[in-house]
DNA sequence: CGAAATCTTTGCTGCCCGGCAAGTTGGACG
DNA sequence: CGTCCAACTTGCCGGGCAGCAAAGATTTCG
């Protein structure tokens, strides 16, 4: 345990302003995993007992309807904290994240999470704000659903992960992680099949270069009058 | 000024076990308004001056697309919080509120969210767990869009308000407020045509009773199993 | 009390996109 | 290096629901 060295966090916004003898305090108490590629961190319904914060990877975080229809809320990236049901007041958490490449994670019993907010100011308010994103982030892509037809939303979605975890490549920005047809489907309310036809004709009009569980936009400006439906057909 | 007592909010759940003498602070630096039906409580990318507790009626938050088509995010009730901002850091206003029948609001200066949720524990935790509530529901609604046909999300829509602000009548549940099949299709994303077949077919079917900006359930349950997808044609 | 404004109903047309089916490709793994 | 499987592509069909149009019902207001 002594091997969590507090340099693995004093990096991250979330930890500004602490002192270095609290962070080693902070991670005195914390348990790190590595959650192989596919496997849980949490489960949705379950007993919320931990937060944690994902050190390195992906985890994507997705929701089961009673019929065992998947929809896919949102991708975690390095340095974000989830599962903080504790400081919503929530008792269980709401939905499943699985790890999208093989991750580390920190974990911390759920009731020091109260102790860490009261102890250290910006990082309860460091939470708040990414929960106010996030609640930012879910209306607007209900709005989204709501108002717009499948390509405009596929577009939006496939900007936005680019921009959130692109890397730049020769070809333009690339997603940093695997992410299949059936994925942005379960994104953006469609099918796999639907999906697969538009990064086609994308492709075809170099918006875009796609393989196997790749994703990569070129033409980000192009894309970007698609998605906010403005039809160039070009 | 003085009129406002601390009555107003004493029986509310947010302000419980806050001594009386801290309530009448609270109430002296809150302001009290009258909002007609159809006027604007907030507005989307307004400045996030104040914060405000609905003491009577109901408003409705509305986002409007850039090419201005609405969207109903949610209907507040009275006794709860609303425009909160501050608490997740936000400095606009993500929506409009507006509303929905004559209103009395209590307003209170942005700032004094941080020194209220400081001094008094119950009212920090207490507005958490409603952001909390908020973005449980945005992803609920989320799922729906992505998942559910129209009539089954116009059901769950129209069972969800008849909980939350429904009156017993003889005839069954009665929606508290003049909502219209134009506000229904902005809740669940498709055209007030479709809603007003909806609603015919149903109560055809004994299902509702509706009228001009009326809506009551009949039959909760039976309208629940169409809800959920399992299709009785009766 | 009459007229305008707003909300609602209903028929018809058409098309977006989901569902199905079948074939292809690219990686993983022994 | 060959086999297997998951991921992807593509054609076809049809249904759910949006869009348009027009008439009917209810409320509001001068």
């Amino acid at each position: 345990m002594s091997r969590l060295d507090r340099s693995l966090i004093s990096g991250l916004p979330l930890f500004q302003g602490i002192a270095p003898a609290d962070l080693d305090a902070v991670m005195q108490q914390a348990r790190s995993l590595r959650v192989a590629k596919g496997d849980a961190i949490f489960e949705q319904e379950g007993d919320a007992h931990s937060f944690f914060l994902l050190l390195d990877g992906y985890a994507r975080v997705v929701k089961t309807t009673p019929d065992g229809q998947q929809v896919i809320v949102r991708y975690i990236s390095a340095g974000e904290l989830m599962g903080i049901a504790q400081a919503l007041g929530r008792k269980t958490y709401p939905a499943n994240a699985i790890a999208v490449v093989d991750c580390v994670v920190l974990a911390w019993p759920g009731q020091l999470w109260a102790e860490f907010a009261a102890r250290f100011p910006s990082f309860g308010t460091g939470t708040y704000n990414t929960v106010g994103e996030r609640l930012n982030d879910a209306q607007t892509r209900f709005v989204e659903m709501s108002t717009e037809q499948v390509e405009q939303r596929v577009a939006n979605t496939v900007l936005r992960l680019a921009n959130q975890t692109g890397r730049k490549t020769e070809d333009g920005l690339l997603i940093d992680f695997p992410i299949s047809r059936q994925d942005i489907a379960e994104m953006t309310g469609t099918t796999l099949h639907t999906v697969s036809r538009l990064l086609t004709a994308w492709e075809e009009r170099g918006l875009v270069k796609s393989g196997r569980q790749r994703v990569t936009v070129v033409e980000p400006h192009r894309l970007l009058l698609l998605a906010e439906g403005r039809a160039d057909k070009t």
